[in-house]
DNA sequence: TCAAAATATAACATTGTATTATATTATTGA
DNA sequence: TCAATAATATAATACAATGTTATATTTTGA
């Protein structure tokens, strides 16, 4: 049987010219690199080497295997060496699924800190809607998914993050006055606000409720972003997740606390049955930290 | 340390899905198989498998690794196979360096017949003048050279073969009536041949003083195949190998004996301090043998 | 829950890989 | 040419890798 050691031993001797010398360039006894030379040759039955003066050149057969030779000798030391990154948490890849605005705004930030110390680390992340989210940790696609307004599933594994919920509205109007802002200073402001089928409208419209205030509609958009960009173009006002609107600060909206304390939830997925790799579990926990100034 | 066993047992258990399988197709014991995966474990630091419904599945980080891991393996299998041929004679590569006539004539033959069964050997066939494949085979950059009017060189083993010479002419001419030829029966005939300064020149020009004929020198050329062109068009006779010669016939040529015999000495030579494959050694004695049928 | 299957652990044999000590073979320079 | 020296081979031996069988433990599925 051909073993690794026997062409460890080959190749020292290819690139020395001589057993002693390769002997001394593997850290091993002369005797030892002998047999083991002497056992390979045993094992390929042609010769190994033609000596000419007093050098050791490989033989034509050897020269013909060679190249393959190297390339295993080299591939054993990708293999270490890689091995010895992902231990370092420099190597890896990560499946990312996560909803539309975050592959567009918080995310790319938080990928470019976590890549910054690991370059070989390589990312996949995938936008979609919730409902195909879930379906992919489900399906173990992923490593991570990232969505919000999440009911559970048994072999998904949820971090539920809280984000302050404030209210956007275009710079100079007069809602700025405010320190915060509650539905009764909204009566008569027209509603730009998500899916009403979403968690976070039905705890808003709750909260108008219950203030007695009426939930004047204007438009329902599906992104934040949509949202935003409205609410800047002086088109009404909205309610959404402090994260959100920071990334819209500075191009002509500003915002404010709401009350009552709505908690903008989001979640933080994991298939429960795949065993994590360390990596992911970097990503989530700094994914976590980044968010920890827009935490409720 | 990590070793290539671990690896195969790796792959095994990659392929089956479980550690059971694996030993199976490795035809080792279950707890060999266990112990081979632990140790692999040890060695890479993070986890292997993740188990799902019974079946074992590569974890992320043994994906990442698992194309190097074939890799090597594959290439294990290849230096293995190789080898094998090697031994078999059907794998290995010869470097032949040899005067223009034969590459174009008799060479392609017997590399023909001699690859026919030795699918995975290969050659180099370098055709030059005499002086220049001397230099070659002194200095060890081929395997084979084929040459003739050699005289020796101490780094240079040389296999002397004596090739019938015989006089050829055109199809018709009154000399097809003789069994043989002799420098008188051409007494009126103008003389193509080879080089002044070769030895079979001289050989060829002594027996024509020995009996007293003049020797007509009507075209010098450098290669048999010019001679017999010449010779076709009626522009004269020549004396060359019979093995020169057979290749022309059926192109209206016709050749007889030469009398008296002067061999025409081919030499096969290959460098001395140099090993020689067992290939080229076969080889030699291929070629040896195809030129038999035209051996003096 | 319980029997069967899969896997892990223990005790031990064999072989690979190293060691040191020593013999043999090449190389080299007066 | 011959002795000194370097290079390599062989022998005796230690220890780790790799296998075995026997047995315990865990997982799986009806």
């Amino acid at each position: 049987m051909l073993r690794l050691r026997q062409l460890e031993a080959l190749s020292a001797v290819i690139t020395t010219g001589s057993i002693s010398g390769a002997a001394k360039t593997l850290g091993i006894s002369q005797p030892a690199m002998s047999r083991l030379i002497a056992d390979l040759s045993k094992n390929f039955e042609f010769n190994l080497f033609n000596k000419r003066d007093g050098q050791l050149t490989p033989s034509q057969e050897i020269q013909l295997l060679y190249p393959d030779i190297e390339r295993v000798l080299e591939l054993m030391g990708n293999i270490q060496n890689t091995s010895a990154e992902i231990n370092d948490r420099k190597a890896g890849h990560l499946k990312i699924a996560c909803l539309p605005g975050f592959a567009t705004s918080h995310l790319p930030k938080v990928v470019a800190t976590f890549l910054k110390n690991r370059p070989e680390v390589t990312m996949t992340i995938e936008p979609d809607r919730p409902e195909r989210i879930l379906e992919w940790m489900a399906g173990e696609q992923y490593d991570i998914g990232i969505t919000d307004g999440f009911s559970g599933h048994p072999s998904v594994e949820r971090t539920e993050i809280d984000i302050r919920t404030v209210c956007v509205f275009p710079q100079g109007h007069a809602l700025g006055q405010l320190k915060e802002i509650t539905p009764t200073d909204l009566i008569n402001e027209k509603l730009i606000h998500s899916r009403r089928d979403s968690v976070f409208f039905q705890s808003v419209s709750q909260a108008f409720q219950r203030a007695q205030i009426e939930f004047k509609s204007s438009i329902e958009v599906r992104q934040f972003t949509a949202a935003c960009e409205l609410v800047s173009n002086g088109l009404g006002v909205s309610i959404l997740s402090e994260l959100d609107a920071s990334k819209y600060v500075n191009t002509g909206l500003e915002f404010r606390p709401f009350r009552p304390k709505i908690p903008h939830r989001l979640a933080l997925l994991r298939p429960t049955l795949k065993r994590p790799s360390m990596i992911s579990l970097e990503f989530m926990q700094l994914f976590h930290e980044s968010l920890r100034q827009y935490q409720q």
